[in-house]
DNA sequence: TAACCAACGTTGCGAGTGCCAACGATAACA
DNA sequence: TGTTATCGTTGGCACTCGCAACGTTGGTTA
């Protein structure tokens, strides 16, 4: 039975993962993604991915609470309010109790916030590309298509 | 321009995660783990997908040293450390200094770790299950494949 | 109006991961 | 011989993710 993945025979066996992971989806998303914070790592500060999703979300749905920010991203509101701070120290955000409910806070993107997030979107596209060279275009796609549909499939939230 | 990641129209527009997130391979690899570690969660201790792991490795490549370990897996010699304790706490693997080399710890699975690694097996199959459940059978070995690629041609370890 | 419930931000806590640096012990090599 | 390299171990650090609790605010219903 071929379960589709194939090593290369020059491939180091001294090396290799056991067959048991190699078949798991969770272990190679695992894997990838553990590969995706090193390069991230090497050209931007550790915080850097948490604070460019949180930055791109309020850049694109424009100002919004730290609860929909949560519900956006698949966060826990606290993990987003430990992200915000960080960000509102930074003065990358303005957080300001939005006047017609004042339970919530507006997050909004500062310029300073916004000449931030243009350089991690910059260090993140060199990221990408190192992470998909092994993949042609098409294959690429695929992939990204691929997880989207489970993405898509599974609540965003835990609980 | 069409990344091939299209989302369903009755998806709820108030919890998607913003296009800048959407195309990026990195994010979707942590999201697809943090996804599979929840559900992980669920079924076994937190500790269940390392510990798989590590036993996984001793239980395919017969007894190893921890540095060994740390290479087939991607992982520092500091962490196998830490997993190998608690496995060897739990008697669910058995720690001897090779006597060939006394530098070196041989790791060996126990009959109690090999039943841990059955239990550890079954859970984590259900969540595979779960994982690829949008997808089809020809899909789901398309992803492997592809993530498979992704991970062969980088390197496995840190530094 | 008053009482109840839900949502929000915040704080504190715990567990897990992953990395680096350093140490002493051991092995291999010059 | 001395030097270099590898190993296991310890300790530390930063980040992530989640749960629980608190006081505040808003909405709903009796």
């Amino acid at each position: 039975m071929n379960n589709g993945y194939d090593r290369s025979v020059t491939e180091n066996e001294l090396t290799a993962p056991p067959a048991r992971l190699r078949a798991l989806l969770s272990w190679q998303a695992n894997r990838v993604n553990v590969l995706g914070s090193r390069l991230t790592g090497t050209r931007l500060p550790a915080t850097g991915r948490a604070d460019f999703a949180v930055l791109a979300t309020v850049e694109e749905y424009g100002p919004l609470s730290q609860a929909d920010l949560g519900r956006h991203l698949g966060l826990d509101r606290n993990t987003i309010n430990g992200i915000a701070s960080r960000l509102d120290d930074g003065s990358h955000i303005l957080r300001a109790t939005d006047t017609t409910d004042r339970r919530r806070n507006t997050v909004a993107i500062t310029p300073l916030g916004q000449r931030y997030l243009d350089q991690l979107q910059t260090a993140t596209d060199t990221v990408q590309v190192e992470l998909a060279a092994p993949l042609s275009a098409t294959e690429a796609a695929q992939l990204q298509t691929l997880l989207g549909k489970i993405l898509d499939a599974h609540p965003g939230l835990p609980g």
